[in-house]
DNA sequence: AATACATTCAACCGCGCGGAG
DNA sequence: ACTCCGCGCGGTTGAATGTAT
């Protein structure tokens, strides 16, 4: 059995929308908000497609959009986002206010993949999938290729804290992700957590991890932690980063799943290239 | 001025996910 | 456990526009 269309595309409008079409889009979601876009056309007297209310209302007629050149702030943003996230456009949109998935998208693809391709032409592939390489592969690859792609991917741990500071002092933000808990976090929430506003100006710890001192002592020896801090990460801004470590590798990243709120992805930054490189599942069998 | 070619970006399309029943 | 449905996502298309010849 096919999958029924999601309007009968015959007698329906397609293409550029028109003046009074927005018109009469935009009235109809001030008036009854979004949602059920596929009655939408049907109520609001729009001979157009469901989906493509949808599409119209989120790329261009919504209040809050931004338009015109990307600032080179942004620009950055985008670049290390995508360094981080892959082609996840609407997570990548949901870290600059105003503007849309399509956009970005858009903007990368005519701009900033052609700009990255040059500088770093070895690196223009896509998102590369989740590695099998052991850690110590991967960390010594990620020296020799240092700006990898993460695919962030779920690994389970039992509790974590995170610190983050705020209006100049720290506030605590405690969580506890133990099995078969059920609150749920968006993927914009969790990336919230870990980056804060400034992206990458935060300083956080992040502890309780049954990990036995697997990651840090041994895989991270560069990094100036001591036995009793053997299950503890840390993340922090760049100069504190660079106080820490000869070869500036650090942990910098740790995903809660927004699907499974036991689950966290690890991955390294290494501050010098700005690149994240993840860590190999396999090596927390039967650790975590 | 006319034409060809390149670039941009709004819009479309198909697929996957999650919730409801 | 299964199907159906609505929604959202990412890849792709093609019309509009800009630039070169």
């Amino acid at each position: 059995m096919g999958r029924k269309p999601c309007c009968d595309k015959e007698g329906v409008n397609r293409g550029t929308w028109s003046v009074i079409e927005d018109g009469i889009l935009s009235n109809f979601i001030k008036l009854h908000g979004e949602g059920k876009w596929r009655d939408i056309p049907k109520r609001a007297g729009l001979n157009r497609c469901g989906k493509s209310c949808r599409l119209r209302w989120l790329n261009y007629l919504r209040p809050d959009i931004k338009r015109g050149n990307f600032s080179e702030a942004e620009e950055d943003l985008i670049i290390r986002l995508h360094n981080l996230l892959g082609n996840r456009w609407s997570l990548i949109a949901g870290r600059l206010p105003g503007r849309t998935d399509n956009e970005i998208k858009n903007f990368w693809n005519t701009n900033l993949s052609k700009r990255a391709h040059q500088d770093h032409p070895q690196n223009n592939k896509p998102c590369h999938p989740f590695t099998t390489k052991s850690p110590t592969t991967l960390l010594t690859s990620a020296h020799h290729q240092p700006s990898p792609v993460i695919r962030a991917k779920p690994f389970r741990c039992t509790k974590k804290i995170i610190f983050t500071e705020s209006n100049g002092g720290i506030n605590s933000v405690t969580r506890e992700t133990q099995n078969n808990t059920t609150a749920s976090t968006s993927d914009t929430a969790r990336v919230d957590d870990l980056m804060g506003n400034d992206c990458f100006s935060s300083y956080g710890v992040i502890e309780d991890f049954d990990f036995d001192g697997l990651l840090i002592p041994q895989q991270v020896p560069e990094i100036n932690i001591d036995d009793e801090e053997a299950n503890e990460l840390k993340w922090c801004d760049e100069d504190e980063a660079n106080n820490l470590t000869h070869q500036n590798w650090l942990v910098g990243q740790l995903f809660e799943s927004a699907e499974h709120n036991d689950d966290v992805d690890i991955s390294f930054l290494n501050l010098q290239s700005d690149s994240f490189m993840d860590l190999d599942p396999s090596c927390l069998d039967g650790k975590v």
